[in-house]
DNA sequence: TTGGGTGCAAACTATTTGCATTCGA
DNA sequence: TCGAATGCAAATAGTTTGCACCCAA
């Protein structure tokens, strides 16, 4: 997870399409953090993104980030990934799958979601509607 | 999740032998903590307990629940349910299962574990154990 | 007596918000 | 032009920490 390492950028004429794609106006901004953020696939804290993306010389304001990434999120861009009490984490692969957590790294990485089975899903409460299913394997360094 | 209603008091003698079968000291403050949670099936939040705990007339310091939530779940006692960015949430149903979260309401309960398959479980990164799986399935209010 | 436990307040950190400015259609 | 987007700074909220005091063994 600290691999802030330069990720190739994505073309601005693919990451405006997928804006638009998404029905996101694509600004100057949003453009730049789908630059940085849409190509292969990321787990990201909202400050790694600010950094990634400052660190491309065209900064962006952390405020900026924030409601974009949340933006991105509501649209179905991203996907929010709550597994640290202390900060939300962006998923970028979009094909649904889990996720392995190593509690001591804070390494986030995926699961093909063939590999754990859920089903079948209990009935829901009444009155709900069921809007994701996260299945989180947290694992530690061996003793 | 707004139940904060009167639930029974756990009486002060098991309260403190589950403390030390746990291998935990039992001071005053962890008693009033243990007797307010561990009777029943709960999910609180660390306000939610120490506003449980004020409401008894014995008040505990914010900083001493925190600290003793932390040790108790420690000690497996109770478990950390994190399913709300802004918040943990601590669970005494000890037994295994998984959770429904309202995303609307807040409202988080539990799922028996034989109604939610995960296996097989893939193999773990290299040099590390498994701490936990955790599921969420969560749900929204029908539209 | 003495080290662990507690309480208070201050510190911290991720995130959100209000509002004036700027931008894109 | 005009509403939406942005940026900055201040506000918020959950949680942690430092340190003096207290208490159980």
């Amino acid at each position: 997870m600290n691999d802030l390492s330069p990720h190739r950028l994505l073309d601005e004429a693919s990451a405006a399409e997928q804006l638009r794609e998404a029905g996101i106006q694509p600004t100057r901004q949003r453009l730049r953090i789908a630059q940085v953020l849409l190509t292969g696939s990321q787990h990201l804290s909202a400050d790694q993104v600010l950094e990634k993306v400052n660190r491309t010389g065209k900064p962006v304001s952390k405020a900026t980030v924030y409601n974009t990434l949340g933006l991105f999120a509501d649209k179905g861009l991203l996907r929010e990934v709550i597994i640290d009490p202390s900060r939300v984490f962006y998923d970028t692969n979009s094909a649904p799958h889990h996720h392995v957590y190593n509690t001591a790294t804070g390494e986030l990485s995926d699961i093909a979601l063939h590999r754990v089975l859920t089903e079948p899903l209990p009935e829901l409460p009444a009155g709900t509607e069921l809007e994701s299913v996260d299945v989180v394997i947290r694992v530690r360094p061996l003793d």
